[in-house]
RNA sequence: GGUCGUGUAGCUCAGUUGGUUAGAGCGCGUCGCUGAUAACGACGAGGUCCCAAGUUCGAAUCUUGGCACGACCA
């Protein structure tokens, strides 16, 4: 930290590091246990839940990470100082494959086997220790950042009293008929013998060429005909049990005469299939696909077929039907390729089996078809089909399609070229649909309820709840619960080992409890063998697997559990209870804190956390009509997903990470691409890097006020880098600005009584401190935009708008930097220290630095706490300030300081000012030279006399000598009047265009003068007169050429371009004082020292010059004397200042006023004793 | 293939219930200011508001159909 100088503020540099500013903050906090005590404070007030959705720990935070938890910190900290009791509980993923992955990696295996031959018990602990790998990293990142988050208090997915909780809403599910077992079709890796999840299959794609065969189905009851048939998998062939056409394709039947066969297929298909066969297919007859299904036809393969073709069973409608081998129905065939006509093998494909399940749910329990696998979960043929069995199905392909056409089965073989998944792990194996048994909760049941759960959370954005959220809902399907792995949470179901009944176990105490119980002994061995086995592990495999007791269900049997753990989303979605080990315990905790007001992470969540909350949570307590809907949260920000910024090599394509011009491998153009954030390709800086060099606050401002936090947010330093000036600098200007003239002038707000917070009310105890009313106008116009932007901010805030709250903040430190305190210098600047104006001024400023450090708290909390610090650093320890911005109460607007007029007219003062400094630019006349008079022509007269009273305002920052303002614009300004289209369009409709062209050949000033007198003027169109009052017309001002004019929306400005002597000798004085500060700031002088100036020069008019405005220069250069001299030949180029080589300065010096007039002048400047 | 989203200046994005001169920041260019100064201000160039049709007096905005990109799911 800086020095204390002189004054009652300690220095603040302009030049700041936030980076280190940052790092002394945290230290601060720490030592003062700021955020306890900002719980603490809150302890009795109303609770603002928020839930944290655990990040799986054992991977490395990356940029990601930081927007979710900086968003995350955001809304909890506003709540906070709006008053409300924010906990803030830590939560860890700790369970799943990803863990399980990291630790095969580590030990150099993969498959399933390699892990049974390890060791399960090895291998599950060392998934324990694993998880906390990059904890570290993750709890840095988590401080650097400002996430306030209670990390010692975390929920952990794997602590024994979460996986009981899980337990508990299991065998609730259990025991309700929620959870039951049946079949899924899953992408299995056959070599490793394990599922993959989606994401893991969706990074395996390949394109590849697969055999693609068109097969015979001869038709039972029609001779000589078959149905053709499409396939890419023809291993899949001995395990047909259907073929399914669309009932609402046309279907032909074609003769070909090379075979003598009938086929039927597609009607639209016909010459396609003619053509790739390069025959005549000779169409006899069509038909609709719903007259095909229930044919019946021969396999081509007959494994199953010879036992169990002529299998009939009884329909729930009473009838009798063949079970298999017979055309059925399915919405999902198409014409787009194939026949029309699809095989069907339930076993190696979703929708497939689903076709399965619809057949045996029209059948009577028992008497439908049964799945037919006959291929091991190591991918090959069993002995169901001999002459194959141990075949690898994929290489089996070949020698089945030989089959086919030794057969005269195979109409058609050519190559496919499609898109197949292979392992992500080892690539050279495709990937194969395969059953399994799964369990499943039944989340179907409660779909209803969990829509209408969805209706009345509030998305961000709110497309999300019946778009893609709500979509996904509405096509549920029970959740597959299951997986055959290690490392998760084990399912907690006992099944009877002689009769294959099953209970739930909602607790470990309860299963302690349990008749006959073993087992236990294999965990207390190991705990014994290794001491620093972490108890929770006992509820995991293998140590719960090793429990078994005796069955309820007979006498003698045996309970063991099933081998299954679950999905590890299921952990996360539990966590509204399970954080609290409800409800074995925590019970009071759960009570207070569900459901969860606000949470937020990224969109790949949808189908991830907040569905499995929103499921859980919904067949939990959905049927509790104590607890309403919507629940488990209210509130939910859905994050955009993070791309990274690079610079591409448009020729080679090589990557830079910094801003390069040319490719620093071959020399070509650069590109700025923005793509996915990529951990192989390495296109983005490491969060640290950032916080290194522009710190925490730079990029948590850049997530909140450069776009809604639902667009994809570009991250690039680049971008962080030039978001910096635009708030965090210019706040950290204004503020510094103000501790410099606040220490030189003595300035000393520790007159205040009582502190506090640095409210208005305060303050108003302090020494001339004066009421805002009491205040200049502009005073009271800053106090008014401050109290407009509370207002703004509180509302969007409240609807969970940081984009809006943001611009708006940005905006009014805009106000404060570009036109208060600008505007205000000279009021700092004023000799006479207890000028009330100039306390006023101070107080104003101060006063607007305090609430504005409160505002902005939030968003950048460590700026605006070193701002804090210093503020009240003048009060002494003891008072009664505030110790921190966080422990503030969030300001509230204050409506009566509110003046929507004064704010009116500042704005238009504020576009005046633009339009003089525009008019100047255009003309090429700087604003140091004087100029005689500007004229101002209003728009609409009705602020004019308000402007009449900040004439010294406008000359100062225009340097203009008078000002007049007038509504009679002569041959400056053109009328024009448009009509107001909003107005009008309702009233004349059609004729619209009509009336905007007769307003466009009326007289503007006729038309004005009319609307003016009497209140009303007339505007004929075809024939019809439209009366037309002062709101339905719009006025322009154009500014005719050959002035010197500028026009805006509300008003035109017109310089005075003629240069009178005097006047150029007054832009002569401003220029030297220009000159004479720059001196004094090369030498380094300090602000308040006085000085004598000595200027050398010969020309006349420069020392006229002078002594007219000797008054001037002195008063604004602090010189006690000017003396002039006569300047000798040679002397400007051979000067040189005292100390310093001035060398350039002086070449400058010339060069600036011989501009003017030609003159060559010296300056010396001398600190006077 | 399905669902959802996005398409506006060189880049990143705003744009309220449809209203006729479509904005901001950055970048670029020109100029200015000068005791907040490694800051700041003004001005300028730059737009087929993805395309097409429709509704309407009037469409960046509403409807329909395309196209492109992205995400998720198949």
């Amino acid at each position: 930290m800086p020095e204390k100088e002189q004054g009652s503020f300690q220095t603040a540099s302009n030049n700041v590091s936030f980076p280190d500013l940052e790092e002394s903050i945290l230290e601060f906090w720490k030592k003062n246990d700021v955020y306890k005590r900002s719980l603490e404070q809150r302890a009795d007030q109303k609770r603002y839940v928020f839930f944290e959705g655990p990040p799986t720990a054992n991977g490395k935070p990356h940029p990601g990470h930081c927007l979710t938890r900086a968003i995350k910190d955001l809304f909890p900290r506003y709540k906070t100082m709006q008053g409300y009791l924010c906990e803030r509980k830590a939560g860890w993923d700790t369970h799943g494959l990803p863990v399980e992955v990291e630790v095969c990696k580590e030990l150099g295996i993969h498959s399933k086997e390699d892990i049974e031959a390890y060791g399960v018990e090895p291998f599950v602990q060392k998934c324990q220790t694993s998880v906390w790998q990059y904890m570290q990293q993750w709890e840095q990142l988590t401080e650097r950042l400002g996430f306030w988050v209670d990390l010692n208090k975390a929920y952990v997915t794997y602590h024994q009293s979460y996986v009981e909780s899980v337990w508990w809403s299991l065998k609730s599910f259990f025991d309700r008929g929620l959870l039951y077992q049946g079949h899924k079709i899953i992408w299995w890796w056959a070599q490793g013998g394990t599922a993959l999840s989606a994401g893991e299959v969706g990074q395996g794609y390949k394109t590849v060429k697969d055999p693609s065969v068109y097969v015979k189905f001869p038709l039972l009851d029609r001779e000589n005909t078959s149905l053709l048939v499409w396939t890419t998998t023809p291993w899949t062939l001995p395990s047909n049990q259907f073929a399914a056409v669309n009932e609402n394709i046309q279907y032909a039947t074609v003769y070909d005469a090379e075979e003598d066969l009938y086929l039927v297929f597609a009607a639209d298909l016909v010459e396609k299939i003619a053509t790739k066969m390069k025959r005549e297919l000779e169409v006899k007859s069509t038909c609709s696909g719903a007259e095909l299904v229930g044919l019946r036809y021969q396999p081509p393969f007959d494994y199953f077929y010879k036992t169990d073709g002529d299998k009939t069973g009884a329909l729930k409608s009473g009838e009798t039907e063949a079970v298999a081998w017979r055309i059925t129905s399915a919405d999902f065939v198409t014409t787009d390729s194939g026949t029309g006509a699809v095989h069907e093998a339930p076993a190696f494909g979703e929708v497939d089996y689903e076709l399965l399940v619809s057949e045996q749910d029209r059948f009577e329990r028992g008497q439908g078809p049964e799945l037919i696998c006959p291929v091991g979960p190591n991918g090959k043929f069993t002995n169901e089909v001999p002459e194959f069995e141990g075949q690898w199905v994929k290489e089996a392909d070949k020698a089945l399609t030989k089959k086919l056409k030794e057969e005269n089965k195979l109409y058609l073989l050519e190559q496919y070229e499609h898109e197949y998944p292979f392992c992500w792990r080892a690539d050279e194996d495709p990937l194969i649909q395969y059953p399994r048994e799964s369990w499943f909760i039944k989340t179907t049941q409660y779909k209803d309820k969990m829509l209408e759960n969805n209706q009345q959370i509030n998305w961000l954005p709110e497309h999300i709840k019946d778009g893609r959220f709500g979509n996904f809902l509405g096509s549920n399907v029970d959740w597959a619960l299951s997986r055959e792995r290690y490392w998760g949470t084990p399912l907690p179901i006992w099944v009877c080992q002689s009769t294959g009944q099953m209970e739930a176990v909602g607790a470990y105490e309860e299963l302690m409890t349990k008749p006959g119980l073993t087992g236990t002994e294999v965990w207390d061995n190991a705990k014994a063998a290794n001491p620093d086995l972490v108890d929770d592990l006992k509820v995991h495999k293998p140590y719960i697997d090793a429990l078994t007791y005796d069955s309820p269900f007979e006498a003698g049997a045996r309970m063991q559990r099933v081998s299954e753990v679950i999905d590890c989303w299921y952990d996360s979605g539990a966590m509204p209870f399970a954080q609290w080990g409800y409800p074995h315990q925590g019970e009071e905790e759960f009570k207070q804190q569900f459901p969860a007001d606000f949470i937020s992470e990224a969109l790949d969540q949808t189908r991830g956390w907040f569905y499995s909350q929103l499921a859980i949570s919904t067949l939990l307590f959905g049927d509790d009509p104590e607890i309403k809907f919507p629940h488990p949260f209210e509130n939910c920000i859905v994050l955009g997903l993070m791309l990274a910024e690079g610079q591409m090599c448009v020729k080679c394509q090589h990557r830079h990470m910094e801003v390069v011009k040319k490719c620093e491998k071959c020399g070509s153009k650069v590109q700025r691409k923005t793509e996915k954030m990529s951990k192989r390709l390495r296109n983005y800086s490491a969060p640290n890097e950032i916080f290194d060099s522009f710190g925490a606050d730079a990029l948590r401002w850049y997530f909140f006020a450069n776009q809604p936090p639902w667009t994809s947010i570009i991250y690039s330093s680049r971008a962080i880098k030039e978001s910096i000036p635009q708030f965090l600098l210019r706040l950290w200007n204004v503020y510094s600005f103000f501790v410099q003239y606040a220490n030189i002038d003595g300035f000393d707000p520790s007159s205040v009584s009582d502190p506090a917070q640095l409210s208005p009310e305060t303050l108003a105890s302090g020494r001339g401190y004066r009421p805002v009313e009491q205040r200049s106008e502009l005073d009271r116009w800053i106090i008014s935009e401050l109290n407009r932007t509370t207002k703004t901010i509180v509302d969007r805030m409240d609807n969970y708008d940081n984009y809006v709250a943001c611009t708006t903040l940005s905006g009014f430190v805009d106000s404060l930097s570009n036109w208060y305190v600008r505007r205000s210098r000279d009021r700092f600047w004023a000799e006479d220290k207890e000028d009330a104006d100039k306390l006023d001024a101070y107080w104003t400023l101060f006063e607007c630095l305090a609430a504005t450090c409160k505002l902005a708290a939030p968003f950048v909390p460590f700026v605006t706490e070193a701002i804090w610090q210093n503020l009240i650093g003048s009060f002494g320890a003891d008072s009664s300030a505030v110790t921190s911005v966080h422990l503030c109460d969030y300001p509230v607007a204050d409506d009566g300081k509110i003046d929507e007029t004064l704010s009116r007219q500042m704005n238009l003062l504020r576009e005046i000012a633009s339009l003089g400094l525009s008019a100047r630019m255009n003309e090429k006349l700087k604003v140091r030279q004087p100029l005689s008079g500007m004229t101002v022509v209003l728009n609409d007269p009705i602020d004019q006399a308000w402007l009449e009273t900040h004439d010294e305002l406008l000359k100062k920052e225009l340097n203009v000598q008078e000002i007049a303002y007038t509504t009679d614009a002569g041959d400056y300004v053109t009328y024009q009047v448009v009509p107001n289209f909003k107005l009008l369009g309702p009233r004349v409709g059609k004729l619209m265009p009509k009336v905007k062209a007769a307003f466009g050949a009326a007289d503007g000033k006729t038309m004005l003068e009319s609307l003016s007198s009497s209140g009303k003027a007339a505007l004929e169109v075809e024939g019809e007169s439209i009366e037309l009052t002062a709101d339905d017309v719009e006025v322009r001002l154009k500014a005719n050429e050959g002035w010197a004019a500028a026009q805006g929306t509300e008003a035109v400005v017109i310089l005075s371009t003629e240069l009178t002597p005097e006047l150029i000798r007054a832009g002569m004085a401003r220029d030297l004082v220009r000159l004479i500060q720059d001196d004094r700031k090369t030498q380094d002088l300090a602000r308040i020292s006085r000085i004598e100036v000595e200027i050398f020069t010969n020309s006349s008019e420069l020392r006229n010059a002078i002594n007219e405005n000797r008054n001037y220069i002195v008063g604004e250069t602090l010189a006690r004397e000017i003396k002039i001299r006569d300047l000798t030949n040679g002397e400007v180029d051979t000067f040189i200042f005292d100390q310093k080589d001035c060398t350039n300065k002086n070449v400058r010096t010339e060069k600036v006023l011989t501009e003017v007039n030609r003159a060559s002048v010296k300056i010396v400047v001398r600190l006077t004793k």
